[in-house]
DNA sequence: CTGACTTGTGGTACCGATAACACACGTTGA
DNA sequence: TCAACGTGTGTTATCGGTACCACAAGTCAG
């Protein structure tokens, strides 16, 4: 097994299969009218070289790579794999390679690796923005005539196709059932109003409040990092209020384990003390536990639909107008919020 | 806001700036000797018209791209986000970019996403292979002098850097533990042995046994796919024994998870009716519910070596002679095993 | 029989950058 | 005063492909 002579080139397979590279290009790509004989010649002669067209080259001189780039802030949020996961299938299916970036929620690495994809250039991007401050990067892309789709969140003063669940109607529903157990003070945690969904689920947060006639309390309402340090961190503030909420929404999944953490920490137990909900499921945990209500999202949708908005736009298959997708999103009752162990105890008069 | 004219060029910069594009290019690149009135000319050039160098022409001429890949099986499995996650962190600081490729152990579309790493003129590849029937890729990359480095998973017949964990003494202290606490009749639900890990575990298994002098009976051995449903099909089988275990061990955590269903389905109970222990940890699960007792792996480090050791293989600061790497796993006793209960009843005897 | 058309192939320029060398200027020291 | 050197910049060729046009040979209709 020899090693392959520094880069075989498409030169190399044309002398030794004695025609020219233009030649072989045709047979690479298929198509194109190139006899049967010659044909077999050119493709031995790759064979025997283990030759592998560059890409560069042949995207240097196409002016197109057939690559695009899916930017999240965090793969290792289950909600974010399973997007990447939906919308790299999706672009395989259509022929496009797919580099994936995780951005670390980080404002800076975002930027850097905007600016990466467009030297790449890549032909267009799936991108889950980080925050509203994502806004001058997203500008660079469209002045750079990228392609992009927004998915699980909108930002403020980007105009471009969106595929985002139902926050507001989500949030709202959440509260409501809180708020029909029996819940009159009722927590959020939640990440700043520079993010769409957050600042979304906060207005389904008020308006659930506002239209059973409640009260609105801003000391139940603290901002937090949207993992489970902020959710632990979050929950620590509320229950250290003088008069502590005995329900909690949190903004996500992760956040509402930190809290769950707290909530134990401070001897106390969900739903018995505190009934918890949020949003977006925990597939691994809730197999093995069932227990979280959540507002479930469709993430694989958003990553299907996604890829699918982007290659329609890049293909000029699209729509002038750019098109929002709002995805409903599913009610999944368990325990954290008492519900079952009301209805227990309704079944049970003791 | 301009719409960028298609493809600013350093050309276009350098007609602007009034200096040769070879000037350009020394100021892009840093360093170089370039007076410093010309250096800010060029620099508000740059600025002016948008301009961002192209990655293709630049790998093209300087014969090296600054590229890495990450190769997994599944991304969407927490302990290959993990290793993801680490490993993209180092390479980056490093100053390379990682394209992550999610081969969905499919066995095709690792060679394709191989090859099309090779046709991207990477200049390393940390992967996570299929199994031993990856090798015909893996000799594909020696072939073309590609570095690689194998995390997790060693391939029969290549010979590489590897890191990977103590798949061997891990499933023996596990069903150590098993043995200890009683158990005679231990189930054992794993995957092909075409996969090193779960060829080592088997052996661990093995060696746990004889060491107790217990005999091997090959039905309690229960080949299955790496995921939930693999571990729901699994168990279903176990249980369907007529002599059933009383103890399970299962390959990694996704098995587990799989098989907690089938127990629970079966109308018994973790750990009251079957014991159960497996490979590595579920972060999320485990904050929620610290119910598995599991043998942890130290994902993270796989990834931080394993890129590590290929980027001094590339800069050849690596040692001539292969270095392979093996973590230890760190034993967590939590409920599924039975142990706390044992340790609770023993403490309070009837 | 001839001109138009098809088929298979090659030649040349170019994609956008950089490496390697060339060269026009000071400077400097003997 | 002049050779040797350092500094800043430009020229040319090249990386590995492909687009575009040219062209020879064969086919076909009128």
């Amino acid at each position: 097994m020899r090693l392959v002579p520094p880069n075989v080139t498409i030169k190399d397979v044309a002398t030794l299969a004695g025609v020219s590279p233009m030649t072989v290009s045709r047979v690479i790509n298929g198509g194109e009218r190139v006899s049967g004989e010659t044909r077999s010649r050119v493709e031995r002669a790759i064979g025997d070289l283990g030759y592998v067209p560059s890409r560069l080259a042949r995207g240097l001189s196409r002016q197109k790579t057939g690559t695009l780039a899916l930017i999240v802030p965090d793969v290792a949020n289950p909600f974010f794999t399973l997007i990447v996961r939906a919308a790299e299938a999706v672009a395989r299916r259509a022929g496009y390679r797919v580099i994936l970036c995780d951005t670390w929620s980080e404002l800076v690495i975002e930027r850097e690796v905007i600016e990466e994809m467009i030297a790449h250039r890549v032909e267009g991007i799936v991108i889950a923005p980080i925050s509203d401050r994502s806004r001058p990067h997203l500008r660079r892309l469209a002045r750079f005539g990228v392609p992009f789709v927004l998915v699980d969140r909108t930002v403020n003063g980007i105009k471009s196709d969106v595929v985002c669940g139902d926050s507001l109607g989500g949030a709202n529903s959440l509260v409501e059932h809180l708020i029909s157990l029996g819940h009159r003070r009722i927590g959020f945690i939640v990440e700043s109003d520079q993010v769409s969904t957050a600042r979304d689920r906060r207005r389904g947060y008020e308006a659930a409040h506002r239209a059973a006639g409640l009260p609105l309390d801003p000391s139940l309402v603290v901002d937090a990092t949207v993992d489970p340090a902020g959710g632990l961190a979050g929950m620590g503030r509320l229950l250290a209020l003088g008069d502590r909420p005995t329900a909690v929404f949190t903004v996500n999944n992760l956040v509402a384990l930190g809290a769950i953490e707290a909530v134990r920490a401070a001897g106390l137990a969900v739903p018995d003390d505190i009934a918890l909900v949020c949003f977006d499921d925990i597939e691994y945990a809730s197999r093995l536990y069932p227990f979280l209500t959540v507002m479930e999202q469709p993430a694989e949708t958003f990553g299907t639909l996604g890829a699918q908005l982007l290659l329609e736009r890049i293909d000029g298959r699209a729509p002038e107008r750019l098109r929002t997708v709002v995805l409903p999103a599913h009610f999944v009752v368990r325990e954290s919020c008492g519900a079952r162990q009301a209805a227990r105890q309704q079944a049970v008069p003791s």
